[in-house]
RNA sequence: GGAGGAGUACCCAAGUCCGGCUGAAGGGAUCGGUCUUGAAAACCGACAGGGGCUUCACGGCCCGCGGGGGUUCGAAUCCCUCCUCCUCCGCCA
């Protein structure tokens, strides 16, 4: 949510701002017209509450007298009468104005690149080599399948599409990577470690940024207001909503494992086969609170400790810097880091680091004191995958294959895997 | 699922039956001071916060007793509703 005070003296550069990112900002326009409207009736219903609060002390006071003040309470009758119907006025213009508040997306920050489409999101750099062995690469579905370590097919019966069992040392794998990254994160980057709740509720999910907009996105439980966390990133940064922190337990960084839940509506078609698009997968996710003048400086810090999860595994990647039409709804600033993926002979989506700024801060009133005595401020907040754990499998089980279908495990993995080297 | 009880400021807690000198007593913690070589104790003092409207500013005003609604001239107090926590019973990994 943007700061209202500065969306009413900047508004045009801030719509233009907003014009880099490619949507529709139609609805902008009536913010001028319902703030104005807003003020104006909280003016009126203010100054009639100052009023009935002098007389009704007056009527107390005459009452004590055992005096007559039937002329008051006739007149303050009347005031009660208007108090509520400007209130509820003002109640609605409130409401349009909340409305209108939450569909803005973020300021893109000044670095990041401007841009129509993902063509242009901007290559930061790139790490690994990318092998080019002389025999046939196969995709993870199919390698895994033959080594019976993923069941794509039971997982379909037994629930639906985009699901899967992890069998053997699938799951094993799979077990792997979560203790691998969670140690590397709590012991070597000095992250907290936390295990959420997979379900939040309808509050947390506005918190963040997920609703109102997006609510497709979302699995929602019937008949409660709750809904299947689309990340850990939800609980974890609503974790401190409506608090006021002291200053110095900042920055705060958290590093949890969830399994993340997405309906994936309208990717309908897309990566059908494996696991690069499940409604299920489980992610390690890290989460910082910072001071808005150190949200920079953790944003590459942090893009950083996702990145030594794959230097470690020894995958290869790209770090992008998504443009303006690619940075999503809540980020200021983006990078996703991509995995080289052999089967598409091209790098995909592993982990996606943002600096929000104060823009779920403020959403989730969630603030901070710099002095005993200061104003709250609001925080910035940042979140990155470290990383999905469905997608380095796949990454693990293509990069490492060999011509015997085989997969050799990743030295750092083989203690978490009972000393196993290779998958077969 | 059933039966009770409770949510008041940083913490504890009075007030709620019976609406109006409660814009919320008292205590603790915290901060400042006196005393002391230093500290403790004792004593003195400060301690509601957050948001909003308005103002160049000083300031003024409005809203805050778990959330939301209602009754009333007036609500911490009465009514409705929701949430959270606690105790007991039942069920249960």
């Amino acid at each position: 949510m943007l700061d209202m005070k500065r969306l009413r003296n900047d508004f045009d550069e801030i719509k233009e701002k907003l014009k880099y990112r490619g949507e529709d900002l139609s609805d902008l326009d009536a913010f001028g017209e319902l703030d104005i409207q807003r003020r104006q009736l909280i003016a009126e219903t203010e100054e009639l509450k100052a009023k009935r609060n002098e007389v009704s002390k007056q009527i107390s006071v005459l009452k004590k007298e055992k005096k007559d003040a039937e002329v008051m309470i006739i007149e303050m009758r009347e005031v009660g009468d208007r108090i509520k119907t400007v209130d509820t006025k003002l109640k609605e213009v409130e409401q349009k104005l909340e409305t209108l508040l939450l569909s803005i997306p973020n300021i893109p920050h000044e670095s990041t690149p401007i841009g129509e489409t993902e063509d242009d999101n901007v290559e930061v750099r790139a790490w690994g080599e990318v092998s080019q062995p002389s025999y046939e690469q196969k995709p993870h579905w199919e390698l895994a399948t033959e080594l019976d370590i993923l069941d794509f097919e039971r997982a379909s019966k037994v629930t639906g599409s985009r699901f899967v069992f992890y069998k053997g040392l699938g799951a094993r794998l799979e077990r792997a990577l979560m203790n691998f990254m969670m140690d590397l994160h709590a012991d070597e980057h000095g992250y907290q470690e936390m295990l959420p709740p997979y379900m939040v509720n309808r509050t947390s999910m506005t918190g963040t940024g997920q609703l109102p907009k997006f609510e497709e996105d979302a699995f929602k439980i019937e008949d409660w207001e709750y809904f299947l966390v689309p990340t850990a990133e939800v609980p974890v940064t609503n974790y401190y909503r409506d608090d006021i922190l002291t200053g110095d337990v900042l920055p705060q960084k958290f590093v949890a494992f969830s399994a993340s839940f997405r309906s994936e509506a309208g990717s309908a078609g897309r990566d059908t086969r494996g696991l690069i698009r499940q409604h299920q997968f489980n992610k390690v996710e890290l989460v910082q609170f910072v001071k808005p003048e150190d949200s920079y400086d953790a944003l590459e810090k942090l893009t950083g400790h996702a990145e030594k999860v794959l230097q470690l595994l020894k995958l290869p990647y790209r770090v992008m810097s998504m443009c303006t039409a690619d940075l999503g709804f809540t980020a200021a600033k983006k990078y996703d880091i991509e995995v080289w993926m052999p089967s598409n002979d091209t790098y995909r989506e592993i982990s996606s680091c943002s600096n929000f700024e104060d823009f779920q801060a403020r959403r989730a009133g969630i603030r901070f004191r710099r002095e005993e005595k200061a104003k709250p401020e609001y925080v910035h907040t940042l979140n990155g995958s470290g990383l999905a754990i469905g997608r380095t499998v796949a990454a693990i089980i293509e990069n490492f294959q060999q011509e015997d279908g085989s997969v050799i495990v990743p030295e750092v993995l083989q203690a978490y895997m009972g000393g196993k080297t290779v998958i077969k």
